[in-house]
RNA sequence: GCCGAAUUAGCUCAGUUGGCCAGAGCACGUGAUUUGUAAUCUCGGGGUCGUCAGUUCGAAUCUGACAUUCGGCUCCA
């Protein structure tokens, strides 16, 4: 008799030893039918190995991360076996899943190489080997066995992965002609797999460390679903069409140059115009909020850095110092913002009642990144923080951190980011030798966080071990249109800096008191939340966001002045406004004007030139009939004040 | 930085096994037209084919180095 508890805590008995898809069939066929893998008192088995004893079970569909984990480790040792066919004698990694599917690190025999053309071969193979519905079959073997199977193979991966295991632990798992060492679990046989894409090749460190040899790991993506995969595939388009690189060029936001060397953007005026445009607004949210802009240089003193300690952990990996050539002082590029923060705070002695002090600067820091890093506007070699250093009494901790979760929430609905996660990340319990500051500081500032956050109703995730060295954080992520995850804004505090600085209060009692630290950006940086904004809106910004709101269309250049007129009176209303004066037909003008993505287009021909008025079209809806010039101002002005109301209110 | 791929006009891309002055669309300039809700017509200018070497009678095309970009690895205060 085995007794099987469900997640629902029922209780099923079976007369002898069960697996998993016998629990399914006993629940329903339709269960049975999507079933791929089984938890067993919390660890994943195949769904055909059989429990005999009593255990609590889950059942795992695509549905959840433990069913498509099963389905696409066993889809990688379906690419495994298809490129064995075309490769005898190929030496295979490891092949785990990941995000979006699975990959397999092969080392291909001498002279092989693969390449995007083989894939679709592999690919047909794959389904060839799919349908034929080979049962998936585990074994366990003695690790005597197992070394003596891959010395015949020839096949040094997996002896090195194999010396690592305990003896008794080892499994083995065939299907077809194909038999991999694996941990397991997998689907009952391959035809499950009904949709495969193979999506690219790269190189890739065997064990992700550079000193091993370089094998070629193959990405690719499987679904239970013809349907499924399309779907994926009509995304992957999707997010090619947002591409914030390919819409920034068409959009004139920004560029590069090779002549001002990688990963250092140029702001085109549009960008600009857009950029300013958050950067006002989050000063207005900020001023509200108590804090006072400051401005430092973009180069500090190396001494700074060794007081932060900075140059003790990133020197070598950063921009290197730059001397001056007669004294041969050395200064850095400023990498961060707080140590010349911190000696803002020092220039005068400060009283518990200054506290807090909350200092907030758009400060350009340059951050060495490899060059095979750099991406677009989300990973840069300079860039501007959004910054902000709040310096508090310890009891104000919270209640600051409660604040700047306010700002982050005023944010997130101007932009309108509905979907967003805040992780709090903690210390690691077990490793208190990584942090620095007293056990009884970490206790107050973590408590503080999971607070405030408890107290503004934030749902969060909680990732211990993911704290910085010098204090806790939370970071929030929101997920864009297409359902991809961003890390964007973070808050974090700091013990470390205060110390290091020795900065001081003087509190109530005469005595001198460390302030607390908090570092701040919501953006994070405005290059990278620009491109998120991007992608999210693909371009079609928020209209106070945009940086041209309305073109005004001449039905024909003899109304070009009135034409100029409307623009002008719109530009002195805060529009930003411009007039389309070239030479084409309405149709053409609107069409160009459209694909520029500008929220309102305003024609004008005799009959509005005479009664004062607009015709109006709003961006992807068409004609709206037509108001008078004032009207029009006001409706836009409303409209932005409605999205913005977040400031206001 | 490492592995792989790519680089042709401002943009998007053609360019067959090395062989006439290297092409197209859009954009730009010009002339005509004076237009009513998603592309009017005409003519024209524009490229040392990423850079530098090499092979060859001859290189956008083959080889090498370098630069940049892309996809990964690694790293990320």
């Amino acid at each position: 008799m085995v007794q099987i508890t469900l997640p629902d805590k029922s209780i099923k008995e079976f007369p002898e030893a069960v697996d998993g898809y016998e629990i399914a069939k006993s629940i329903s066929p339709r269960l049975a039918k999507d079933v791929l893998s089984v938890s067993v008192n919390g660890e994943v088995w195949d769904l055909t190995r059989k429990i005999t004893k009593n255990a609590t079970v889950k059942l795992h569909t695509w549905d959840d991360r433990e069913g498509k984990e099963t389905f696409w480790h066993s889809s990688a040792h379906l690419m495994a076996e298809a490129i064995e066919h075309f490769f005898p004698g190929t030496k295979f990694g490891i092949g785990p899943t990941v995000d979006t599917g699975f990959y397999y690190d092969i080392d291909l025999p001498e002279g092989k190489q693969l390449s995007e053309k083989d894939l679709q071969k592999i690919e047909q193979k794959m389904l060839e080997l799919a349908r034929q519905k080979n049962e998936i079959v585990r074994s366990e073997i003695s690790k005597e066995d197992a070394l003596n199977m891959f010395t015949t193979k020839n096949d040094e991966l997996k002896l090195e992965l194999i010396s690592e295991l305990e003896d008794g632990t080892i499994t083995l798992y065939n299907q077809g002609n194909f038999t991999d060492l694996c941990r397991g679990p997998h689907l009952p046989n391959t035809g499950f797999i009904k949709a495969i894409k193979l999506t690219s090749i790269a190189g890739a460190y065997w064990r992700g460390d550079e000193h091993n040899k370089m094998l070629t790991r193959v990405y690719g993506v499987t679904f239970p679903k013809q349907k499924m995969l399309e779907e994926y595939l009509a995304m992957l388009e999707e997010a090619k069409k947002r591409d914030h690189r390919k819409i920034g060029k068409e959009m004139e936001l920004f560029t590069f140059s090779e002549e001002v060397g990688q990963g250092l953007p140029l702001w085109l005026p549009k960008g600009t115009q857009l950029r300013m445009q958050l950067e006002d607004f989050l000063k207005k949210v900020q001023k509200k909020y108590g804090y006072e802009q400051v401005m430092t240089p973009h180069i500090g003193d190396v001494r700074l850095y060794k007081t932060s300690g900075h140059y003790e952990k990133y020197g070598k990996d950063s921009f290197q110092t730059i001397k001056t050539p007669a004294e041969g002082e050395e200064y850095m590029l400023k990498p961060m913002n707080c140590p010349h923060h911190c000696e803002i705070y020092k220039w005068k002695p400060k009283s518990y009642k200054d506290l807090p002090i909350r200092m907030a600067e758009f400060g350009t820091v340059y951050r060495y990144e490899m060059s095979g890093e750099l991406h677009g506007l989300t990973r840069v070699r300079g860039f501007t923080q959004d910054d902000a250093h709040i310096f508090c009494r310890p009891d104000q901790l919270k209640d600051e951190f409660k604040k700047v979760i306010d700002i982050i929430f005023i944010i997130f609905k101007a932009i309108d980011f509905k979907d967003y996660t805040a992780q709090i990340s903690l210390r690691d319990p077990e490793k208190p030798e990584k942090y620095i500051g007293s056990k009884e500081n970490w206790d107050k500032a973590e408590q503080a966080i999971i607070e405030a956050c408890e107290e503004k109703g934030l749902k969060t995730v909680t990732e211990l071990g993911e704290a910085a060295f010098y204090g806790p954080k939370l970071d929030f992520m929101i997920k864009d249109a297409l359902g991809r995850n961003w890390q964007l804004g973070t808050i974090q505090v700091d013990y470390n800096l205060p110390e290091r600085f020795q900065l001081e209060y003087i509190g109530a009692d005469d005595n001198r008191h460390r302030p607390v630290m908090i570092h701040r950006a919501p953006f994070g940086s405005m290059e990278r939340f620009i491109a998120v904004l991007i992608e999210h809106t693909a371009g079609k910004f928020p209209l106070w966001l945009t940086p041209e709101q309305a073109v005004v269309l001449p039905i024909s250049e003899k109304y070009n002045d009135y034409a100029k007129k409307v623009s002008n009176f719109l530009n002195i209303s805060d529009i930003r406004t411009v007039v389309d004066e070239r030479n084409e037909k309405i149709g053409r003008k609107i069409r160009d004007n459209e694909l520029k993505r500008i929220p309102y287009l305003l024609i004008v021909g005799e009959k509005e030139t005479e009664t004062e008025t607009v015709s109006v079209r709003r961006q992807g809806e068409g004609d709206k009939g037509s108001m008078k010039t004032s009207e029009f101002a006001d409706f836009v002005l409303n409209e932005v004040r409605d999205q913005l109301s977040g400031l206001y209110n």
